[in-house]
DNA sequence: TATGAATGAGAATTCATTCAT
DNA sequence: TATGAATGAATTCTCATTCAT
């Protein structure tokens, strides 16, 4: 992300640069134990731990658990929407843009299980760090007008049905998926099956993509 | 159980003494204070305190925290399988019997919040205290059987596809609603809407259902 | 100790079979409670589980945790005073006199481990409880007594050396069996070795009766 | 370790901040308090108001009261196995050496009345902690070989009978003191008799010295 | 004589956070 | 920028004991 000093800048600024590891250490340690613990179960002193460095330095760069916890949400919604304009869904005919879209929200989900595990954190505090948050309005997916656009697309050339509102198909989307990872722990032992096994999850992605391309298309 | 004194009889007593009332008041404080702050933030001080019981007494009842905690999940996931026995799913047309069941869902998970977020505290313990349950077994929703059940009677009648998985159905039709409601907070503090008006919560369910309705229905 | 009433006397008073026997049961328990963790470790509750009996009846019986450690340390004191009378020293030859209350000091000990940790928690307490005891007077040991007179016919017969102080004697013979079986785990710990096994213990025996004779023989 | 400031200044510091002094109060704090009451009885409180340290301090130096204990113990161990190095018994004629260590042994205990309490709590704990010590091999009495090398050298000399063993030697030169000292308070109810003035203690080192100096001489 | 229910005081331990350098 | 030492306020859980029948 940043541009990292050239050697001769390392002489004169040598410590931004542990600082900055330090910072980054920090985060990505507080991410592991969040997403592992909860908020309220994650423990300060594990992070420091687990990013190697002094308990001490957390407060000097973050002022509280909760602003770190912050932090760490911030970072992990502008991971995913990093990776989401990545999809250039804009570039793709309506019915692959959504597949896709669909796929990529599976595929991220389960890739990135720590994601579900602090937004379900978050959702427990009512949203307050998000709220506190000023860089949170840039969070607010610019998916959704990509979106609005694919489905307009769409329904211009006919594939798709008309009405289609991109909020409630991007949730839907996104229910889908996260419903099934976030609770595969409780859903196993109620159903007694293991939902995530390489085929199991075929499977669901297989549904997931039935359910919405079914819903999005004309007829 | 014990036959109550009669009302007026009641306010004076001094203290109950009445084992079955004061576990009944354990567990419907514990619930809603699980409910509310997950299972690392609720404290068992303010449970007793909610309970208006000594707090000595949660740990006469049940031995700590933990055999609350599934004592509360338990109950909680009595309480909806009991709900969806009595919509009598077999007795419906196919069609009616699973817009029935989508929309049961919702109005179950939008007045027992504290379901979802009991759910929610149980995965972040990957399901531990429902693997400790003896009564998980008995937990196993029947549902699926009657859905089953559902799906082969409307395919029969020409109005389902063949073919549908009634656990991947469940699945969906729960995730819908769930992921809705169970993260409005971060998804209105994202999307700057609130999503929990009467207007966005009926256009929501309205949403499910054609999900869901299109999902099986034939062509 | 109490003769046990006939059956006739059973039908008229049942109860206090009853009674003698859940008494008899609790003292059981206590001893072995007490003897295992130490006054400050037992478990009022262990105790009734251990009896059998309803927690409150121990304080029917005995009016709190320290009464029921006096009379299960009477008891204990009592117990070993009538054994040590068994050994009718005064009918044996002054050296089979020694020799026989060593080997029963030893065996005694031996076979009652709770006596000493009994002791050593009332001396932990300074032996409150026992001061306490209007029947400590009784647990006097008339072996003292005994034993002058066995030093005395020694010394008359010249077996023995004279001016031998009983207390002394007495309490040596006590503490070469005591301090090696009271404190066996921290002496196998610290010089490796099984102090328990059968050749140690007649090892140990075998030494402590070398030790004795040697220091009462004359010559 | 750290420079520490003038006396003149200590007094003004206001709080340590040292971190080896705070060690050693914990320490000897724990020691006091253990002695006096047991582990069970030993309250984690006290300790620290005994040390005039934060409470949450033990537990940064210690982990729980068990470690503390244990460390408590080691260096009882130490300090004791220091004191008989000091003897130099190999530089003594055989007949001193044994009187040296037998006096030794009555001083050190009537002196350190803690290391009796301590070593009867561990033994009442099965000597769980010295179990769990990694230091414990080294607190193996090295005297055991001082002492077979003595009972050597005195058997060559003639002074000493044979087949003399040293561990027996140790433990019984040990019970002779520990047993009177440690249960001076039940022997003194017993017997009605003050066991610790002074011509009762020299009177007892007296017979100890007489029965073992008896036991190890030839003839 | 017996018992299930209830409790206040206190126990060890935890935790986020600050101090002092 | 970094850190070892220190802390107050909880937090879960325990324990002997009493209540009410």
């Amino acid at each position: 992300m940043s541009t990292r000093s050239s050697e001769a800048n390392e002489a004169t600024e040598p410590r931004s640069r542990d600082a900055e590891r330090s910072r980054i250490a920090i985060l990505a340690a507080a991410r592991d134990e969040f997403a592992e613990f909860g908020l309220g179960g994650a423990r300060v002193d594990r992070i420091a731990e687990r990013a190697d460095v002094n308990k001490r330095l957390l407060y000097y760069y973050f002022d509280n658990k909760d602003t770190l916890f912050r932090a760490v949400l911030e970072e992990a919604y502008g991971h995913i929407r990093a990776a989401e304009q990545q999809l250039h869904l804009a570039d793709l005919p309506p019915a692959d843009a959504v597949r896709t879209l669909t796929e990529f929200t599976w595929s991220y989900y389960l890739a990135h299980p720590e994601f579900l595990t602090l937004l379900n954190s978050e959702n427990l505090h009512r949203a307050r760090h998000l709220q506190a948050s000023t860089r949170a309005p840039a969070l607010n997916s610019p998916l959704i007008q990509t979106l609005a656009d694919v489905l307009e697309r769409g329904c211009k050339t006919g594939v798709f049905r008309p009405g289609l509102d991109p909020l409630q198909l991007y949730i839907s989307i996104a229910g889908l998926a996260y419903f099934y990872l976030s609770n595969n722990h409780t859903l196993s032992a109620i159903f007694s099956r293991d939902l995530m096994s390489e085929a199991a999850r075929d499977e669901r992605l297989a549904h997931i993509c039935d359910v919405i391309l079914r819903y999005v298309h004309k007829g």
